[in-house]
DNA sequence: TACTTCAATGCAAAGGTTTGCAGGTAGATC
DNA sequence: GATCTACCTGCAAACCTTTGCATTGAAGTA
């Protein structure tokens, strides 16, 4: 039922080679024959199939987005933006929600494998070592997560972690949790050691809660801890997490921030709707699913997976880019921060606070510039 | 480099047809050689090409979700939902957004047809005879709109609107407002029919402000209307406007509920979170997407595609199941609904209330029973 | 006129899999 | 011991497309 290429060479009165040439190499055929088969088939609704092309291409036009999880709003945007970028270039996208669990994430890759061209991995759950063995088998670019002689794109959440640090301890902070995300994750680790360092630069002590789900009842979990911590600012892993940290602490009748300053990272569209709004480290969401699908689709035009010569399936070596991004962040200040009880005061060992972040006229999207790349 | 079915009968000493049994009719090769083929794949880390299984077998194996905005957070429960269940039937998931196009929906099924067994059409844009005459290129579900001969999950949103009106008569609110949806949404269409008569027989008068953008600026931006309407109630097309509406009527200064009461319709988990929290008509999102793919892929299974007897291939009918569930809503009421001016006065017309709705524990995510077929 | 050149098209193999049919072997039955 | 019956396996065609090579014919050159 469905109308073959060899439909449009009957009603065109061609070869098959021909129809086909007609859409994958145009400038080989008569005109006045491809404005006929053009014609032809566009009468008969015709649209080549993908996946027999494929299987003699070696290229499927399609891509894999692995996601910890879909309903987590962080992802979304990134989502969207990838699909859009992929569809642009004329390629489709698969998603997949793994539950933030590694052994999901291996058997995905593993299931995909065969049917796209490159694989997003989205904040991967599993080991360094088990991500490279799968490179593989399928071209993948790591999103949120660095690993050596892979593709990445990183958020710089270490950057971000200082600006909150400095922005807490200049408010009169001295006592401060971090919130830790899940076991495995890349950006928690790099959550804790950037803040760690911040606040031995700024004499502050930080407490690590965790690891912790990333979720809002992870975060609504620990308001009681925060509370004994006796700590007077809290940065969160992210912005959900911060979101059930304030509905905690407000159960608890804990004021937010006259005594609890929150952080969060992200800049989910949710913080601005929170009561008070969250102070969060925005991250480029958007601009990394954008860039991440860039990153594959390049590496899958400078390295072809197969190429026939004659009937021969010639394999091409397995070199790739290994271009690693580092996506901007920025500090957003909001109502969910304020002054700490050495505000005015002095602070000890350091002289100045240098230039502090700014308060952001928060349009909402935040509109990231190009990354910068740090490493190829 | 893949490794192949040829692969796999090389290092087992078998041909490549019992391969292939051992995979897709394990009854008919002997166990002996079953465990033998079995061990090499394992071995070889052998997974079958789908692509190329479909090109015989014309299922792909593979489903297609077109979804209006992946950022609008109605969706990614639904999404969730849906491709935990295709993956659990062993099915991928394809998902592409439209941007509330209606033109890109069509390219869309388009592109996608050769490539999926089935389409799920969630709140589509297009208009019914368009979306009818696709579901003859490939299979269709079709969520959130009724049509005739065409399989549909839809949300009881009337339902919802009745109760949510009631509700707002019961506390004393005779003007009301209904901030309607974007322009063929059957959702806002059901929404004002069914508020209209609840209205009506409530004996309160129904403006309807719109057709609007479904999102929080569409929301936000109607403020202004509604304050100057005068009504001291409004049911929104969804959550998100009606949180952009509770921020545009903080803006104004105008007090919730104490001035004007606000419903929403969707029960997103942002709507926990606002203050004041929102009352809400929850729609069982995950379960609609869950339910559709069920649909989808019986409706797949009963009429398969195409059948291969002796190497002609057989078309089959082109009947279908044409099956319509409606899943039921639920009034959540939280704070943002609160007594109007005719609080406590007896209603014209009607005598009592009747079984208003209950408060609920708000237990996050509503669970909800199984679909009542309605036509089938 | 004879030869080369080039553009346009056809031919056929290949890609990985499924599946109807036919062949082969072994056990059972009489 | 011959015949029948299962059971298991191999053969080869088919799914739809791409692409290197061969073929054709016309235009250009000497």
């Amino acid at each position: 039922m469905p109308v073959t290429i060899r439909d449009v060479a009957r009603a065109s009165g061609v070869h098959i080679s021909t129809v086909s040439r007609t859409f994958s190499a145009p400038h080989l055929v008569n005109p006045e024959t491809r404005v006929r088969v053009l014609a032809c088939a566009e009468d008969l609704g015709y649209r080549p199939n993908r996946a027999a092309r494929a299987l003699i291409t070696g290229r499927t036009h399609n891509i894999g987005l692995i996601i910890a999880d879909i309903a987590n709003p962080f992802f979304p945007p990134l989502i969207k933006a990838a699909e859009s970028q992929a569809r642009h270039r004329d390629y489709h996208v698969f998603v997949a929600d793994t539950n933030e669990d590694a052994a999901a994430e291996e058997e995905l890759v593993h299931a995909l494998a065969k049917q796209v061209d490159g694989v997003l991995l989205c904040s991967p759950r599993m080991s360094n070592s088990l991500i490279e063995q799968l490179s593989r088998e399928v071209p993948l670019v790591v999103v949120n997560r660095q690993l050596a002689g892979l593709p990445c794109v990183l958020m710089d959440v270490g950057q971000g972690a200082r600006s909150a640090i400095e922005h807490l301890a200049g408010l009169g902070h001295r006592e401060i949790a971090l919130l830790g995300g899940p076991r495995g994750s890349w950006t928690s680790r790099e959550l804790r050691r950037a803040a760690g360092a911040a606040a031995r630069a700024a004499g502050a002590e930080l407490t690590v809660l965790g690891p912790n789900p990333p979720t809002e009842t992870g975060g609504l979990a620990q308001a009681e801890q925060v509370r004994r911590a006796g700590v007077t600012a809290v940065l969160a892993y992210n912005d959900l997490m911060a979101i059930g940290l304030l509905e905690g602490l407000d159960a608890l009748g804990v004021r937010v921030p006259q005594e609890v300053s929150v952080v969060g990272v992200d800049d989910i569209s949710l913080s601005r709707l929170t009561r008070p709004k969250l102070t969060t480290v925005a991250t480029p969401t958007a601009a990394a699913g954008r860039t991440a699908v860039d990153m594959l689709l390049q590496q899958d035009t400078d390295f072809p997976r197969t190429a026939r010569g004659g009937g021969a399936t010639v394999a091409v070596g397995v070199r790739r880019t290994t271009a690693q991004v580092m996506l901007q962040t920025e500090l957003v200040i909001r109502d969910s921060t304020g002054p700490g009880p050495y505000a005015g005061r002095e602070r000890p060992g350091t002289a100045a606070v240098g230039p502090g972040p700014h308060r952001r006229a928060d349009p909402g999207n935040p509109v990231v510039a190009a990354g910068d790349v740090v490493a190829s």
